[in-house]
Formats: structure tokens, C-alpha cells, sequence
DNA sequence: CCCAAGTTCTACGTCCTGTAGAATAAGATG
DNA sequence: CATCTTATTCTACAGGACGTAGAACTTGGG
């Protein structure tokens, strides 16, 4: 479920300030003058791709990030990943080509 | 540059069969009854894409993919890395995740 | 009961993808 | 060379995703 431009810059606002947001501060902290509909827009659509939950109980209604960057972003790399027949060869090359810095924190990400 | 179903296919089977391919070959390799204008219109897009490399000498044109399977699909790992302000905090967590059959695989290679 | 703020519905243009016919090009054949 | 066959390019269209937002509807406060 890739994400378009606009859906991405209000993802990465949730992700960046958590916390539950309403549609105004959304729009007033997005860059450009974009009518408010068309955030409330862009939020139901999050929601329904699971990105985003809303709390309907009281007015104005507030919108959050479903899961952290971290999380989400973990799930695409793994959807990557899922789309061939042998992901071990995939990460060979992955690993294969990533710097000595990121080698050495993997290292100690797997020593964890 | 997210891939179609059917540009899916097309690819995968240029992946499994490493050569040059006529459009007709690649039509009857792939399931369904797809006019070969359909399977053209594909790999001019694919082309287009840079995923697939022509070689258009002799009648019928060649096709075959620009790039192993593997680094295509490292590069769309490094996409998704790279829409992230913090790669290793996503590394962190995707390797967290994994299993530990794939943990110790990951070592092995870095150890490679 | 009415108003202002908020939300949902509806809509439209654009781009991408699947799909393929029509038109054109080029090599084979007599 | 005239033609036939095969292959390629052009053009087209429907459907879905996305950016965008007006119109219509809802709801709490006065």
C-alpha cells in the first residue's frame, strides 16, 4: 500500500508530533493552503489503509498515528521482501552492500 | 516505481528465465491469453522504467531484465530506507523481527 | 430553535496500469 | 519489385489511486 505525496506528508507529521491531532492542526502545520476538507480527506483514507486511528468521541475529532515509522517501515521492507522466492539472497546483497558504520550497528543490533 | 501485477509477472519471468526474449515468448510463458500487443505495450513501459533492457537489432526485438532480481530489489529496500530520517532506528526493529534462522544468516554474511 | 464549526458526500482532473485494435514497418517470397 | 506475413508502434479506453475541494449534512452551544 504505497502512499502518495500528500499522504505521505501527513504521515510523516503524526509520525514526527504524536499525539492526536484534529484536522485544523494538520492543515495549519502542512506546508501550502490546502482546504481543510482535503486533509479530512487524506485522514479517512489513512484510516482505512490502516495507517491512522481516529477518535470520534467528542468534536473535533482527533487523529494519531496508528504505528510508529518504525513500525510501518519495517512492514514495507517486508512486504519488499515477501515479493521473492528467496529473501536470503536478497539480504545477502543488501548486507553486502551496506557501509562498515551500518555493518558494525547490525552487528550490535543482533547482539541485543 | 512500483510494478503492475501484470508488469509483475512479466518481470518474474525474466528473472527466472535469464536471456533474451521475443515478445511473443514471453506472452506464451505467461498464464491468461494476452494479445502481444499487450505483452509489447509491457515491456516498452518496463523499458521505460529502466527494468528491462531491449535489444532491438534484429526482428523480432530481444528483451531481458537490466538487472538481477536481487538488486532490483535492494534498490526498492533502499528506497524504503531512504523515505525515513532514521535508517538504523527501522534496522533496529526489522531485525528485532526477524527469526533466528535468518539472525544467524544475517551474521554469516556479515562475517562473509 | 438557530448558528458556527466540523464532518461526510460527491466530484473531477490526472496519472498509472491492463488491455488491445489500428496503423505502420520490415523482412520473406514469388 | 509487389506482396504477404510478422512484428512493432500508436492510439485509446476503462478502472483505480490520489490531490483537491465544494456542497450538503450534523452537532454542540447559545
Amino acid at each position: 500500500m504505497a502512499l502518495g505525496d500528500l499522504e505521505r506528508s501527513v504521515m510523516d507529521l503524526l509520525w514526527d508530533q504524536p499525539g492526536a491531532h484534529t484536522a485544523n492542526d494538520v492543515r495549519d502545520a502542512l506546508a501550502g493552503d490546502l482546504a481543510v476538507t482535503t486533509v479530512l480527506t487524506v485522514l479517512s483514507r489513512l484510516e482505512k489503509k490502516g495507517l491512522v486511528r481516529r477518535d470520534g468521541g467528542r468534536r473535533p475529532h482527533r487523529y494519531a498515528a496508528a504505528s510508529s515509522r518504525e513500525e510501518h517501515t519495517v512492514g514495507l521492507l517486508n512486504d519488499v521482501l515477501g515479493s521473492v522466492p528467496d529473501r536470503e539472497a536478497v539480504l545477502a546483497r543488501f548486507i553486502g552492500g551496506i557501509g562498515p558504520d551500518e555493518a558494525a550497528a547490525v552487528r550490535r543490533l543482533l547482539d541485543s
